[in-house]
DNA sequence: TAGTTAATTGAAAATAATTTTCATTTAGCA
DNA sequence: TGCTAAATGAAAATTATTTTCAATTAACTA
């Protein structure tokens, strides 16, 4: 479950910014896809259905949305920028299958053990992190062993 | 400590890779620095030493170190792809300074427990992952203290 | 509800990042 | 030393991203 579209409006217009159709159509292709999507990939699924929204509005509104924390951007999955929509519960991750691209969320990562030992050897101040996970999916793991079995 | 230059060589060699002044240039910059570096970064610094060596070869050479394990690909530091030499230990990640950049490694981040909740309940294979702390280091926090109380 | 204005948009151009191609050179083995 | 596959550099091609600017529009105000 994603955030309601009127809390994402609220969202928005509470830190100054319009709610333009442009940024619903984005919003909405990101919230439909359970897979992480490039730019690119988000711009043609939005210029299907919207054929007169530009790339540059596609990249400009990822920038708001991920700054408001409303999407996420994903590093691992071959590609180097792409984005997931953020799932309400606060704290959460990424699994992310290297054969298919498939990306799974999970919620408790419990890092804050670390992060206060880290804090303290290090004397940072920690503010956030990026912790993805990556391998075989389900499906994936099925595939390979039929090719195996089948050789 | 990194590798030694004849551990690295003989990984390479035993990759099929030649051991190359362009490679061993790369490798050189890279180990010297504590700092992630981009691909440009690491071709301007090579380039001062090494003038024919061009922009290409450094993006091959860095292919080719980060597919051996050698260097590892950095994310969080605003740009999207720098560089770091990888330290023998097996297992680590970084701290990365928002401020600065400045980039602190860290061992054991215990994700064993984690890793087999998550195998277990997503059907996955686990095959890594990517964990990297952001935050301020020691230097930007006196910093922005002394900022503060300047005001 | 119309008028106003600052924010937003799209198109084109500019810039930056990365990869491909191909002729030439070279590391490392026989 | 000679051979050969791998590696290199230069240029061009491709891809990704950002900037600029005139035209449009969301949302507030009267």
């Amino acid at each position: 479950m994603t955030f309601t579209q009127n809390k994402i409006a609220s969202i928005l217009r509470h830190s100054g910014y319009k709610i333009t159709p442009q940024r619903r159509a984005v919003l909405n292709i990101i919230s439909q896809s359970h897979d992480h999507l490039t730019p690119a990939a988000i711009y043609e699924k939005v210029h299907q259905q919207h054929p007169r929204i530009g790339l540059v509005t596609v990249y400009r509104t990822l920038d708001i949305l991920a700054e408001l924390g409303l999407i996420c951007e994903v590093h691992s999955g071959g590609s180097c920028r792409s984005y997931l929509m953020r799932r309400p519960a606060e704290h959460h991750h990424h699994l992310i299958c290297s054969d298919c691209g498939a990306v799974i969320d999970f919620t408790d990562c419990d890092l804050s053990n670390l992060e206060q030992r880290l804090a303290r050897e290090a004397h940072f101040e920690i503010k956030g992190h990026l912790l993805e996970f990556t391998g075989l999916c389900r499906d994936c793991r099925k595939r390979m062993k039929q090719k195996k079995a089948a050789r």
